[in-house]
RNA sequence: GCUCACGUAGCUCAGUAGGUAGAGCACUUCCUUGGUAAGGAAGAGGUCACCAGUUCGAUCCUGGUCGUGAGCUCCA
């Protein structure tokens, strides 16, 4: 009989004969624990069972339950466990889709008239109990591509068949466990014992392929753990998210609203939400201000003939609420601002001495979203961006583009992210320009981002019709990565409004432009901000730094000296002078998330002093009002 | 837009075999003047999202509309 070598990486190669699976061969190389935790191996970038058999000498890499790879495996298997135990409860005329491991968990689409209603949960939860108690082994078996067609086409399974008709390999496998069968590339668990925690999360619709064209399918979401603590610590920190959830916190720090009066995805900035937004955008503007940026402003509509120009009525006008007669002239509200800032640019000759032209504004747009893609202030129907278009010449775009991302990167430390994913995006299927346009700017956005030294992701076919971009997604508290920050280069435009400077040939020719958002849109930004930071601004964001607490009527007067003083001092103050307990007070400012209260009892009074409490519980000596005052005024320094 | 779920006081939520509703918090008034997370009492507050239908009678049943949530799709 043959023989091979096996070893698992930097131990010592041993000989087994030929078709010893990968358990026995794990079981001979690896030490007790790492022999237990290994749930899969992996052969160069292959992922095999542990029942499977090797014929080739080899490096086994063991999978490990605790390897994020390890846990998608549980997650797949359970998708398949969980798919049995459906068909098993509603019969085996139920069509099935499709079921992966995802971010958190993992999904199985199925096709059944009746809908799944959360009363179901309980019966299928029950179910995957006792198909995983009843320790199953997961069985591979590789098939002609035609024999599997056969096969799930006898067994009525047309989704299946579909998928098969996609595959070009020449032979399949597929995976039982009990009497469930499913096309399946693997790896499995070695048995449905292995799952341990399991829980139904949702049920939702899902079409068929992604595509909206095709049937809805349902959609299970599960998740899987191979231990009962694992899960428990999952689903306490999605609680810990809810309660970070910027709409709740919205409406419990009255920072703003969305009303059926006004309208679904149109944002009401309450007094309190307004004043954080002010804070945000002084510092935006003067940010930008240094860094050699002019502030524009352009109105909301403009005539339909301009986004006739622009290509917005050919690329976007899916995107764009309806046109509006003006004495007989179409008028449409705008979803971007560039073409207004086209024609600040064309309001006269333009010498290629001015160049780089840097003009910011904080421009309110307006794009059609359907309903169903509403979501608080994170995905709204009119939305203030922090727009700018820069026009330079070809041989300054790599700098401009690099500066920009300098910018970009210290507006968001200074928010408090420094974590992204960054993408590159390259031409979608609807695109307007030359493709020798589209890599020259392709080519000038992956330079700037590699002399910056900085890891990202090509997204293809992701970019806008009039330019590649990149994307910088920052990452909040809850794990998710929300895109705000996009740098796009536009060869397109500038051709459609034939904009032209004076070179120093004394020729016309045509600029380049970019378009830039920093925070993308100042409602979702918010929205992450909120959720960032559970509604506790940092002091400089604070709509209210500090709160004057009396203990009793007796200091009315001193309290409300003291927060005149302070408002004069430029210290965002309020006070709460109700006929209340002081305990009561400091829960209300407490959960108010308010930085600083600042009591006054009788002592104070006496000693023209204030007594400070911290957010945090913790109290500060006593100091005079003018020192609290500068102590806020230093603390409070942007970033 | 599509699938499923939901919509009761400002907020969080009970409730009704179909007989026009209730709590806590918030609000108003009064008592209380209390030193670091809820003092007490009284009062006011609702066309039970909207529109139809079934019924002697609808907040409850049916249908539609609007809105919200979770997804799909899309995106700042």
């Amino acid at each position: 009989m043959a023989e091979i070598r096996l070893s698992t990486a930097g131990g010592e190669a041993k000989t087994f004969p030929a078709g010893t699976t990968a358990a026995e061969a794990i079981k001979a190389l690896c030490s007790g624990r790492e022999r237990k935790s290994t749930v899969a191996v992996r052969v160069g970038d292959r992922l095999l069972d542990l029942s499977e058999s090797l014929t080739e000498d080899a490096i086994l890499v063991p999978v490990s339950r605790d390897s994020r790879e390890g846990l998608d495996i549980l997650r797949h298997s359970a998708s398949h466990i969980m798919a049995q135990a459906v068909v098993e409860l509603y019969g085996p005329d139920i069509q099935v889709a499709i079921g992966p491991a995802t971010e958190d968990g993992f999904y199985y689409d199925f096709d059944r008239k009746e809908p799944f209603t959360p009363d179901d949960f309980a019966a299928i939860e029950a179910r995957v109990q006792e198909i995983a108690a009843a320790n199953l082994p997961f069985t591979r078996e590789t098939l002609p591509l035609a024999e599997a067609r056969k096969f799930f086409q006898e067994k009525g399974q047309s989704y299946k068949v579909e998928l098969l008709d996609d595959i070009e390999a020449e032979t399949v496998s597929i995976y039982r466990q009990g009497d469930f069968v499913d096309l399946c590339r693997g790896p499995h668990i070695p048995h449905t014992g292995l799952l341990q925690a399991f829980k139904l999360m949702r049920i939702a619709g899902a079409y068929w392929r992604g595509d909206e064209k095709r049937p809805m399918l349902q959609r299970l979401y599960g998740t899987a753990f191979y231990d009962a603590k694992e899960l428990k610590k999952y689903l306490f920190q999605l609680e810990e998210a809810r309660k970070r959830d910027h709409r709740k916190l919205g409406k419990e720090l009255e920072l703003f609203a969305i009303s059926e009066l006004v309208g679904p995805g149109l944002i009401l900035w309450l007094p309190k939400g307004a004043l954080v937004r002010r804070i945000i955008e002084d510092y935006w503007k003067d940010e930008h201000y240094r860094n050699g940026y002019e502030l524009l402003y352009t109105p909301h509509i403009a005539k339909r003939d301009m986004w006739a120009t622009s290509g917005h009525l050919d690329f976007y006008v899916d995107d764009m609420f309806s046109p509006m007669e003006v004495e007989e002239v179409s008028y449409q509200i705008k979803p971007m601002n560039c073409p207004f800032h086209i024609g600040i640019y064309k309001t006269r000759k333009r010498s290629y001495r001015e160049f780089p032209i840097r003009w910011c504004e904080l421009g309110t747009v307006y794009r059609f979203e359907r309903t169903g893609a509403l979501q608080g202030l994170m995905r709204v129907r009119g939305f203030t961006q922090d727009d700018a278009h820069i026009f330079c010449l070809p041989e300054q775009l790599e700098e401009e583009i690099f500066n920009i991302i300098d910018l970009n990167l210290h507006i968001l430390q200074t928010f408090g992210f420094s974590e992204y994913d960054i993408y590159l995006s390259t031409r979608p299927e609807k695109y307007v320009g030359s493709d020798e346009n589209w890599q020259k700017a392709t080519d000038a956005l992956k330079m700037a981002l590699e002399k910056k030294g900085l890891h990202y992701t090509v997204d293809p076919g992701e970019g806008v019709f009039y330019g590649p971009k990149i994307d910088i997604k920052i990452k909040d508290v809850l794990g998710r990565a929300w895109q705000c920050s996009t740098i796009q280069v536009d060869f397109n435009l500038p051709e459609r409004f034939q904009l032209a400077y004076t070179a120093e040939d004394s020729r016309d020719h045509q600029p380049i432009m970019i378009h830039r958002a920093l925070m993308g849109s100042l409602e979702r930004f918010f929205g992450v901000l909120i959720e960032h930071y559970a509604g506790a601004f940092p002091l400089w964001m604070a709509p209210v730094q500090a709160l004057v607490l009396n203990i009793t009527d007796a200091q009315l007067d001193y309290a409300e000296r003291v927060y005149q003083e302070l408002r004069q001092a430029g210290v965002r103050v309020d006070k709460d002078a109700r006929n209340e307990k002081l305990n009561y007070k400091i829960r209300e400012a407490q959960l108010a998330k308010i930085p600083y209260m600042v009591i006054i009892g009788d002592k104070e009074k006496e000693t023209e002093t204030v007594t400070v409490r911290l957010r945090d519980g913790k109290n500060l000596e006593p100091m005079s009002v003018s020192d609290f005052a500068e102590m806020i005024r230093k603390m409070s320094r942007v970033g």
